[in-house]
DNA sequence: TAGGCTGTAAATGGATCCAATGCCGCTGAA
DNA sequence: TTCAGCGGCATTGGATCCATTTACAGCCTA
């Protein structure tokens, strides 16, 4: 159906789209997937579904229980420091590996992209919903320091970790909290300097409390709300 | 069919199966693995062999071409060592974490281990077959760390890297080697005493350093021999 | 009226069936 | 003799089918 450019995996497309759905929070935290309705929504039979679940439920994104089906899962918030402390040392080690490698091209993307975060942060407080954009600028600058690190196991170990969090949750976490995306600026700018500088300690350090800092905000967030939790 | 302790999930045991066989060699790095074979060995159909299938592409173990079948994946060397980088750090950052939590009764354990390292190492160059218990006293020791870490997400991380090369090439490449068998022995030594002293930096260090030395000398290993690789 | 029981409906998990694709060997012609 | 074309075979991928299990609603009883 779907022209299917070149891939002859049709399970990981499902898996892709399913995959968006959630992390759009199209299919909010704690709803119930079931099988049959996301196979007549993608226009396919039930068993590529099924896989594409079930390599979900090997990323951690979602649960499955026998014969009770699979809900988008809910992470704990103890779990959500546990994971981000993993990726702080992992992107701190990114960025340590970018600050050698770097170039002038990918430094310039990674300013661009802060301008686009330092916009938002001091224009509009609260612009509507979760900005999409915003997220993706932010999203887009940690995936060229990790692309500057050249080390692609690497990058699939930190992508494994956001791809276990629904990312519209990071979103809204930061939606409301202006002071905090102002700090998220800076600290950006930090890593910038540091990478623009060449100093490996400096930007594994900076990179290192960035995360562990955002870590700390989204699971403060995470301890007060529930919401976006499906309730059925 | 089998007593299935209380897993509902047929397919992770299968996988977990398939795995097995993998990572103690009886399954050679390249090997196609036919679904219908691996279907008829367990005495179930081939739905279920194609999820667990799916699940190890999904791990990295094998790799899976559409309509071409599923092969033991090959690592190429310098994967080994972008791995191992990671790996390094993760483990690291295990060991200062362990540092600050670590119980006498663990550390206890980590000598334990050790000393069957040890014994080893000193005594009978080559014992025959990679020495299994020599490679179980090797993970127990990394695995004690992990727990003592107390991060169930940092501990995942680590297996899921362990999970992505075939165990017995790792074995293999330390059973010719008495030289490194008995630097691997130092250096776990050096850690357990930063553990012993509580001294997190230290700890963090010696096995970071412990980890790259692995890597590298499992990546030269890579580099120099291709044995254990199917032939067909 | 509350609580437990049962029967029915729905959803999952595994097996089987069919179509599509790639591989390999054979045949025939240059 | 060699290479292109062709046809059968093996294998995978997706769809369908059936058994098993769970959830829910209704009913009966205390």
């Amino acid at each position: 159906m779907t022209p299917q450019t070149d891939e002859g995996a049709l399970v990981d497309d499902i898996a892709a789209r399913i995959r968006a759905r959630i992390m759009d929070g199209e299919l909010p935290i704690g709803k119930p997937l079931r099988q049959a309705a996301l196979a007549a929504e993608f226009g396919v039979s039930r068993t590529p579904v099924r896989e594409a679940l079930r390599q979900l439920q090997n990323g951690g994104l979602i649960e499955m229980q026998p014969h009770r089906g699979a809900v988008v899962r809910v992470p704990a918030p103890w779990e959500v420091r546990q994971a981000y402390e993993v990726r702080a040392e992992l992107e701190a080690l990114a960025a340590r590996r970018a600050a050698a490698r770097i170039t002038g091209g990918q430094l310039a993307e990674l300013r661009r992209h802060n301008d686009v975060l330092r916009a938002a942060a001091e224009g509009s407080g609260t612009s509507g919903a979760g900005a999409p954009d915003t997220t993706r600028a932010n999203d887009c600058f940690h995936t060229v320091v990790c692309q500057a690190a050249d080390n692609p196991w690497l990058s699939r170990m930190i992508d494994r970790i956001n791809e276990s969090f629904p990312r519209n949750v990071s979103s809204l976490a930061l939606a409301g909290d202006e002071r905090h995306r102002q700090l998220n600026v800076r600290q950006h700018d930090a890593v910038v300097a540091a990478l623009t500088d060449r100093d490996e300690d400096r930007a594994q350090e900076t990179m290192r409390e960035h995360v562990i800092s955002a870590g700390e905000h989204l699971t403060a967030w995470y301890e007060r709300r529930s919401q976006t939790v499906f309730h059925g």
